[in-house]
DNA sequence: ACCCAGGTGGCTT
DNA sequence: AAGCCACATGGG
């Protein structure tokens, strides 16, 4: 049936971990629960992945991965199963009855380490922009400039397109594909990738860098480095980050530095997870 | 016809 | 540094 399917990979023993979070909770936008039976397909780097999940008795879940590539180190890694996620719920909590709703209703987010290119261009996209029609941007370009991964489902499924690819691409080409405004960006994005590589440094360093690509301000660079860089004290701050930083802790929708300020305060090096439990709790 | 969505760049005080 | 506003697109 699934010819591109090679191998099985079974993680057991997880705890604090739900593939429905994981993969619905805005962090990336190309796994999808097609049947609506809970098991996610997605496409990651060049490798297919169905994923599915088994809570077991003692409260633990095993994770089985169907992928056409990839070792399990590479995807223990990608699903970032080797972080203690109790005990970084445990300290945002602590003295903090206001993220309390949000972390035990979508305690099972586990902050994916995504490919820095794809999470670079997939995020210039989110820009002004909703989720639904992010996703539908990214699968069209994947489509047209992508590698062919073999059949998957029914579909043909594409791999992210390589820096190269778009580079050399027109930018007429995403005009056509409804990218809007954020057509220009995509090749020029994606020819300072090839120059510059992976941004380098400390937190700071690395979101000058980053500020210096078009297309990219505060809110997609932190981003990046919070799913592609894992900077867990990134803590991106997008219009649902400023409605619920107002309606918790009182901090006017307009003052993002106090927002920041206030984050830094109560979550430190645990910024990004707390964002993400309240984004996601937030958004519904 | 408006407002909004995982905002940013550019121009004006 | 801070305050506007235009920027494509599609859904409510």
């Amino acid at each position: 049936m699934d010819d591109v399917i090679t191998n099985r990979i079974e993680f057991k023993g997880i705890f604090d971990i739900d593939l429905k979070h994981v993969f619905e909770c805005g962090q990336c936008f190309r796994w999808e629960d097609e049947k609506g039976d809970g098991v996610y397909t997605g496409v990651v780097g060049d490798y297919l992945c169905r994923a599915s999940q088994r809570r077991d008795d003692d409260g633990s879940s095993a994770i089985m991965l169907d992928v056409s590539g990839g070792d399990e180190d590479f995807w223990y890694e990608y699903l970032d199963l080797g972080t203690d996620y109790r005990e970084i719920k445990k300290f945002l909590c602590r003295n903090n009855d206001e993220i309390r709703p949000a972390v035990k209703s979508c305690g099972g987010i586990r902050i994916l380490k995504q490919d820095f290119y794809e999470t670079l261009i997939s995020f210039i996209i989110s820009q002004n922009n909703n989720i639904p029609r992010i996703k539908k941007c990214i699968e069209s370009m994947c489509k047209r400039f992508g590698e062919p991964l073999g059949e998957f489902d029914g579909r043909i499924r594409y791999a992210f397109p390589k820096p190269e690819v778009v580079a050399a691409a027109d930018e007429e080409v995403f005009v056509g594909m409804k990218f809007g405004y954020r057509s220009a960006y995509m090749p020029t994005a994606s020819a300072k990738f090839l120059e510059e590589g992976l941004p380098t440094g400390n937190m700071a360093e690395k979101k000058e860098k980053l500020l210096k690509y078009a297309g990219v301000g505060p809110k997609v660079a932190a981003c990046i480095m919070l799913y592609a860089l894992r900077d867990t004290a990134s803590f991106p701050i997008d219009t649902w980050v400023k409605h619920f930083m107002n309606d918790l802790y009182g901090i006017d929708e307009k003052n993002l530095a106090g927002m920041a300020r206030k984050a830094e305060e109560m979550f430190g090096e645990y910024g990004g997870y707390a964002q993400q439990y309240l984004f996601y709790y937030y958004r519904g």
